[in-house]
DNA sequence: GTCTATAGGGGGATAGAC
DNA sequence: GTCTATCCCCCTATAGAC
């Protein structure tokens, strides 16, 4: 696969677990192997350097190809990033509307399976939301705007949960519009500090998240 | 000062108040009129396009100097992050401290001081601390671990108020060092959606904030 | 689809005059 | 301390053979 001599460390080794899962979430949703593997490396290598630190040797060294491989699948270095952005924001998206859908009908439980969800993703998937976050601003306008779409119906999604409990009463919230932005500052944020060596899974902190999150909102008494 | 034509209008005037508070917060420690310049501009231009895409001829512009001008005053650009990233946050770390200190000995006053310090502190000088927290990466492995040193520190401190009222049965928490990071994943990100145009003060923000954490850790019962 | 080779531009940092 | 001029490397993207 990679053009490394055997025996050659890994340059981002510290990752591959993750890239085993990227490999699988995003099998079958991009159009070939050989470009969903840049995907990957790209990934790797902006949450290694940053995305303007990254050449595009870097990316397609890592994927196994030549320096000019990459345009084979990409127009531009920044259109891999944006097929990244995209992705990984679009399959949070479905995950947050998925885990809702599935919850009883009941302020609390949706908001907590919303941010099990996100946290859990945020956590298993850290090394992906870490550069969608840090490099949203290295996107073209038009990108950046479809990206930033996205992300603002996950947001809604958790302000809509938030109004529903205060209209029915269950929630008791001083400010919906920056409450919810906490509630979205500490699952973004997850992706920042979570080590995959820490005490703490994945779901564990999402359950201790949803936790905190529901002191946030329910009323004090 | 600066020497663009009268009337040309400032690439980046939506900071200007953030830039004079700079100004004004970095008077007297920065050792000469211009190299203060040259890291407020710095700033202002990590801030629009990020440390890797930001040239050492855009600051040197805007700090009103020729392009090799820097480098009278910073041995590389990466020096003038250091600086930069330093100074904010040891002043960071320090008004924290002070909060802290002039609070009450009680741990839900003393929390709710430090982050709305911390919280305010985060609003007002938003552009700054997002270049900070943004661009840590950027550094030198020397410049940062220096940074992330003091980071520790206010972290630190963050904890020691939660360990003191755990200790003290006034709070109840499951994890302290997950609601510490917790906590300040708060603060941090109100620099990331922080806008001077929005509903709330800085000081709203922090009331707002300090409130919610207190609820994070209060006893539920 | 992949390779090698390279065009073409940009930018960090320095040299040397004033 | 500031200027102008420039070195020199690197990197994105393309050309053209296989």
């Amino acid at each position: 696969m990679a053009r490394r001599p055997a025996g050659t460390p890994h340059r981002w080794a510290s990752n591959e677990r993750e890239a085993r899962e990227l490999e699988a979430a995003w099998a079958g949703v991009v159009e070939t192997e050989t470009a969903r593997r840049l995907m990957v490396a790209g990934v790797l290598a902006f949450a290694a350097k940053g995305y303007h630190a990254t050449t595009t040797r870097d990316i397609a060294e890592h994927a196994g190809l030549s320096p000019g491989g990459l345009y084979v699948h990409f127009r531009s270095k920044e259109e891999l990033l944006y097929r990244i952005a995209v992705l990984g924001t679009r399959q949070t998206l479905e995950r947050v509307r998925e885990a809702v859908a599935e919850a009883p009908d009941d302020p609390e439980a949706r908001l907590g399976a919303a941010i099990l969800a996100l946290v859990e993703r945020g956590a298993r998937y850290h090394t992906t939301s870490r550069v969608i976050e840090d490099e949203l601003r290295s996107l073209d306008g038009a990108h950046r705007a479809e990206v930033a779409g996205l992300r603002r119906e996950i947001e809604h999604t958790v302000r809509a949960i938030l109004e529903d409990g205060v209209r029915r009463g269950v929630f008791e919230v001083a400010d919906v519009p920056v409450t919810a932005l906490a509630a979205l500052s500490l699952v973004v944020d997850v992706a920042r500090w979570y080590r995959v060596s820490g005490r703490r899974s994945p779901a564990e902190v999402g359950a201790l998240y949803a936790e905190l999150v529901g002191r946030m909102v329910r009323p004090t008494s």
